[in-house]
DNA sequence: TATTGTTATACTCTATAACTATA
DNA sequence: TATAGTTATAGAGTATAACAATA
């Protein structure tokens, strides 16, 4: 029990220490492409295009959020805003070549950081790594939507609802 | 090389969405005591009383950032600011009883959230996951100082500079 | 002179709410 | 009416720089 809730309580810690690493690799990022910008450059590569709500799901954000990045982008170049012809609210989003290019300049500069700092790292260790925050994410999933009162979630355990 | 390129971009897309996951997390904190503070909180708690300069290497932030929420965590009365006896510009920093009652409650709640959450999660995964971010978080270290144009850090391999 | 903290300022990321255009 | 996206505003977290007090 009480173990149980330390273990909770350290990963509730190294959670909120991550935030010194984000910075250390947004240190060796272009000034002009900032971490929400770069997070959605990556998506719109690794996805295809697609439109706003959709990267938005992606992030883990607001739409409104999402909205000021694309913006961003989209002045510098780097995505481009297309008709989408199956609703005229909406637009495609779409990588640039230039965009492309500096998919590739983010992608080199973290693996340049990654490759010095984690030298003593195994690939399947970084690999494990991802696994698990990749889980913890999912499992996380929609609780945005989530009111404060009722942290409970649709399910449970098995078997509470007919 | 491609596919260590790869495992490091998706490391570092891993990373930069561990926001969404700390961001569900102080969801489901106190309002009066956003996550900085509790991370401070935390620390004090685990480690003892400390001056402002140790907890900001732990937090791994600048002192400046540290100092504001002790600042504000001293309002709040859940830390006090004790006469360092061995040097005048500095003071102890020490969690009161109503700290503590506060770090006990952060503490269930984040139990409780992760319980639900990661209800399929072995004891074992979320160390492995601890364990990992620790280790993560260790290699990174001090980086902070670094400037930008030299990412070189002492010795990058082994003796590529006489 | 160097170091410990504090304060002022600026920047990034985010959410909420109000709004427009279209479905 | 409901949905996709935009914009205005506010709040948290952080870094840099200038400053005070002490070492």
């Amino acid at each position: 029990m009480t173990a149980t809730r330390s273990r909770y309580t350290e990963l509730a810690r190294q959670l909120s220490a991550v935030g010194a690493v984000k910075r250390g690799l947004a240190r060796v990022m272009p000034t002009e492409c900032p971490a929400g910008s770069a997070a959605v450059l990556t998506l719109l590569d690794q996805h295809g295009e697609m439109r706003l709500g959709r990267l938005s799901e992606l992030l883990a954000v607001d739409t409104s959020v999402t909205s000021r990045h694309v913006a961003h982008l989209t002045e510098r170049g780097w995505i481009e805003r297309l008709p989408d012809p199956a609703d005229k609210r909406s637009r495609i989003l779409r990588l640039t070549p230039v965009g492309s290019a500096m998919v590739d300049d983010l992608s080199r500069r973290a693996t340049e950081l990654f490759a010095q700092t984690l030298d003593d790292w195994t690939d399947d260790e970084v690999d494990r790594l991802n696994a698990l925050l990749a889980r913890l994410r999912h499992d996380f999933g929609d609780r945005r939507d989530r009111p404060y009162g009722d942290p409970r979630p649709p399910a449970p355990t098995a078997g509470s609802r007919p």
